[in-house]
DNA sequence: GATTAGCAATCAGATATAACGAGTGCTAAA
DNA sequence: TTTAGCACTCGTTATATCTGATTGCTAATC
């Protein structure tokens, strides 16, 4: 669609303006390596993009800013997906080799890695609990009234919850609850610890309501609830121009405040390894002024969660994505 | 030191300046109905205050402002601290019977009700770990080199965490371990897990370093790991004229992301029941144009760990000292 | 002696005006 | 097709002026 040097213009373009946060006028442009022609030359080249709407004004007698749709078609088309320098590999997988033991510390070292390579605020969410199947559940008698459970899902992942109940209950009980338990569970997805199987127990088990209720509620509760949500280099933001803007900065805050709506982000459609959303695209319109990219890790092939960068439209794209993508693939790489 | 209508004054000029966040003029003092005076009598108490150091100008021609010791000597001399109605009464109450199944999560909803009633930002801090004895650790295998230590605390705290091991081993171990852990940990403090422990045990037992190593190394991570921080409405802060400056907004976003330090701010110091720390009275360089309260809260008798408010100097003492003093008492009177 | 009315002085903040300069669009020449 | 040239636009910055809230002080009053 566009020609080859129009293409250059605009990719200039962007470049220019993620780097310097300016408005970028023609003789800037000109001394460009790819551009050896005069600033009037560029000139009507820009004239042409703006009238194509790949490009902005800030006012009548401005440089150029890249529109939404300018952003999208050097997401799309112009950049290099492969920016990421030798220390930079180095330093991420050192981090990733960090020993774990509970896979969902990788999470969060991850998180911290992106947000310290690229400077942008970075947030994830643990795997969701869907299409998760039951290994094994275990109770431990904790005290007289006082058991807990832990559940051992086929990708490694665990849950523990404890669960207290108004009357003593004893080890051999507790006994016949895990082999019950096991027995009615195993290789069953997460969900079907819900009503029915409490009715099902009550009626197979001699034990009343007061003690297959509790342990039901409970394990209910700990598998729906909210999943962890990790957060790092909100300040980092605060140091990007646009928000100097009080308006901006509100609304970033109030984004990151609000656990349900990054949640959202962090869930909303996947069509790609890695998915880039530019203002408008996003579906939340309090991100409207803000470009999120986001993507699902794995751990070998164990879903991981979702990991994502929230920046301004001026985001570096090229850096953001080539490091993604390296994250991506030493992850799927990684042996647990 | 103060005679009683300079007090009036201010008191007066506190809480109008922590209202309207705009500097108090003597005119506007006149409609105070404890101020029954010309603005020229108030003028001249003004003055007076001025002179010893309770009040200040933005400039030659402005209204005054509370210096620091102005609000030292209001919240010290001058408050009330039943502060509360009783609808804010009957919401607190609701939401602290909430039924919990772990005792930390009343600390969280305590976060959120305090950022709720007071519309300022809340930080929270679980209980340190130190003091603590050991009232009985449980080991559970979770796979053939996978295991779950749990430990139960005589505050009814409880940490587990998941040891993984080299090579393989079975029940008949983790029954020995079991025993000889108890054997040694019962009514211990916590850090008596640590190296000399562990080569007490290695001597004592025929299991290898490979066993009983990791299992120690663990434990100690989960016993020592930054303890959760809980944070409630950051961006009730940014609705504050005085969060229109960019410094100060700046300035607070790195403190919110700076766990290290929100833990440093909820462990100074604890004289009294609730601290307040005015602006360059706080510890921490990045505080001084805030003020801090905190408070250690128990359930029962059990420490609970700290609840802090940090909002701008010109903050509502009094309603937050109030709230906080109802919910500690609350608290306190509560069983578990 | 304490209180108050009156008034000049002060100064931040709002409003008005002018000068500056980066950058554009367009025309005509190369 | 490219480029030089130039009038024009408009945000930004600097400067000056005006406004109004508030003070400090003096002298009159209670």
């Amino acid at each position: 669609m566009l020609d080859d040097r129009k293409k250059k213009v605009l990719k200039a373009i962007v470049e220019e303006y993620i780097n310097t946060a300016e408005p970028v006028g023609s003789i800037a442009l000109t001394q460009n390596e790819d551009l050896k022609y005069s600033s009037a030359t560029i000139r009507n080249e820009m004239a042409d993009l703006e009238k194509s709407g790949y490009l902005e004004k800030t006012h009548t007698s401005s440089g150029r800013i890249p529109s939404e749709k300018g952003y999208r078609y050097y997401v799309d088309e112009l950049l290099k997906d492969d920016n990421i320098s030798l220390e930079e590999i180095k330093y991420i997988s050192e981090k990733l080799e960090t020993k774990v033991n509970q896979i969902e510390d990788l999470t969060k070292i991850t998180t911290t890695t992106i947000s310290e390579i690229t400077h942008y605020t970075t947030l994830a969410i643990g795997p969701s609990t869907q299409d998760l199947l039951i290994e094994e559940i275990k109770f431990v008698l904790l005290g007289p009234r006082m058991l807990m459970a832990i559940i051992l899902t086929n990708t490694g992942m665990i849950k523990e919850t404890i669960i207290k109940f108004e009357e003593d209950i004893n080890e051999k009980q507790v006994e016949t609850i895990n082999y019950m338990f096991n027995q009615k569970l195993k290789n069953q997805p997460l969900e079907i610890i819900d009503v029915p199987l409490e009715e099902y127990l009550i009626n197979e088990m001699k034990y009343s309501v007061k003690v297959i209720k509790p342990i039901i509620e409970q394990i209910k509760k700990v598998i729906l609830q909210d999943r962890q949500i990790y957060l790092e280099g909100a300040n980092k933001s605060f140091d990007l121009p646009e928000f100097n803007s009080l308006t901006v900065a509100k609304n970033f805050v109030n984004i990151i405040d609000e656990k349900d709506l990054m949640t959202d982000i962090l869930n909303s459609g996947f069509a790609k390894d890695i998915n880039v959303y530019i203002g408008d695209e996003n579906e939340k319109e309090e991100l409207k002024d803000f470009s999120v990219i986001t993507f699902k890790h794995k751990v070998g092939d164990k879903d991981m969660g979702t990991i994502g960068i929230i920046g301004p439209k001026r985001m570096d794209y090229s850096k953001v994505i080539s490091v993604m993508k390296y994250i991506n693939k030493k992850l799927k790489d990684k042996g647990i």
